[in-house]
DNA sequence: GCCGCAGAGTGAACAGCGTTAACTGTTAAC
DNA sequence: GTTAACAGTTAACGCTGTTCACTCTGCGGC
């Protein structure tokens, strides 16, 4: 059976997204131009437009696909190693980021890094690479929250906070599965701090004090670890 | 009496590096570019080569610059207050870089964001920004070590980090004036904390939970000087 | 079974980019 | 007063994303 015109599409369609990753692991972003995808399979320009209307769109389109492909790659490693300790499935999760991003710095970059200081544009929630964005946040969040309604952890009162911050934590509760303040507060710490290490350090901006952030990384995966109320395992 | 020949070409290089500037602050890196920047002086492209040899030795002046604005504006905040206690020094100087950064973010993405992964290249460390960006550095690490040397705060044990990071750590005990490298792991803390929590507030990252972030940037503020023993003013 | 139309792809072109080379004035120095 | 360095220009090259007009191919409707 030949292949129908729908298929051929698809077809060169991965072909042409497969291409631009190439080009964006062999060079990063700048290495992904509309031109070089077309050299690469040996077309035209302007063919590209064909499946593509702009450049721009070709970037974003490649953005979700990797979103996902971390989003699977996380969940698959969530499900292969059936855990019944959440912390310690939190802590494959982080790991598991982490090895991902030091892996694939190019992709890593392109998700993660400097995605534009958007001023006050308002309707930025629905570019492409958000959806994907939240799709992959929601993994941690998910597991995070799951963590709480096994065993809540302590976590800092209202007073503590002050009133400013509990009211806009308190605004996510629901987003939260109904977590108190507090304990988004310590999600939220969670997050920053586990996304600010693993971007330093693909950046390299650890460099300068290690030239092997592996061991620190441990360390303060289990500082971050224990603020949840985990007793995360240390394997040697 | 009239400008000599070098007081002009300073002047020109001066009124480069405004409108290279001026053009930053408008549309971001890439909005600084050779024939922009001539056209905002009213002269043509190849007149810039008199004064830089490429386009990114320009970008390049520009950021050593920025950094020693930077640097300059964290020193003068910290000469004008000189509060004895060095907490409320430190206080300030995280206080001082986050306002920087919020007042500039055009400039702080140029500086901090994604400085290229680079991924094994040896001689990188004498481009331009690095020796400037260690200046910039050092101002905190003064600070911190100050901190030290004035009440030596309680820090995890050797055991507790493991020889491989300690061993890390202990290569750059000279450089943190003799701090041993529990104190220094909590001197890396402290910066990489407080630089991811900037960069994904300045990103715009952290704005799908707190549309206002001063308050968790306080709350953190706060949490992350604690573990460097001081009780840092929580103003009003 | 032929027609027609949508789709894929091409070639030429445009505007903008960083950069280079050859050239023209001006200006300071010996 | 001559000379040489300097600031600046014009023209051009190769690169980029993008558009337009065109051709060819193959599938669907009559």
């Amino acid at each position: 059976m030949e292949p129908s015109r729908r298929d051929r599409r698809a077809a060169t369609l991965a072909e042409i997204k497969s291409a631009a990753r190439r080009l964006l692991v062999g060079g990063g972003v700048a290495a992904v131009g509309l031109r070089a995808v077309a050299r690469e399979l040996g077309l035209t320009p302007p063919a590209l437009y064909r499946y593509f209307p702009s450049h721009e769109a070709l970037i974003g389109a490649l953005i979700v696909d990797l979103y996902d492909e971390l989003t699977a790659a996380l969940l698959a490693l969530q499900d292969n190693d059936a855990d019944p300790d959440l912390g310690a499935r939190l802590y494959l999760l982080a790991n598991g980021l982490r090895d991902w991003a030091l892996a694939h710095p190019a992709e890593f970059s392109l998700l993660f890094g400097t995605p534009i200081p958007d001023p006050d544009a308002d309707g930025h929630e629905d570019l492409p690479g958000h959806q994907a964005a939240m799709r992959f946040a929601a993994v941690f969040k998910a597991l995070v929250a799951q963590v709480w309604h096994q065993k809540p952890f302590p976590h800092p009162s209202e007073d503590d906070l002050g009133p400013v911050l509990v009211a806009q934590l308190a605004r996510k509760s629901e987003y939260f599965d109904g977590m108190p303040p507090g304990a988004i507060y310590l999600a939220l710490n969670y997050w920053t701090r586990l996304y600010g290490l693993i971007c330093m350090e693909v950046f390299g901006q650890l460099h300068w004090a290690l030239e092997d952030a592996g061991a620190y990384f441990e360390a303060q995966l289990f500082e971050i670890g224990e603020a949840l109320g985990l007793d995360c395992p240390v394997p040697e």
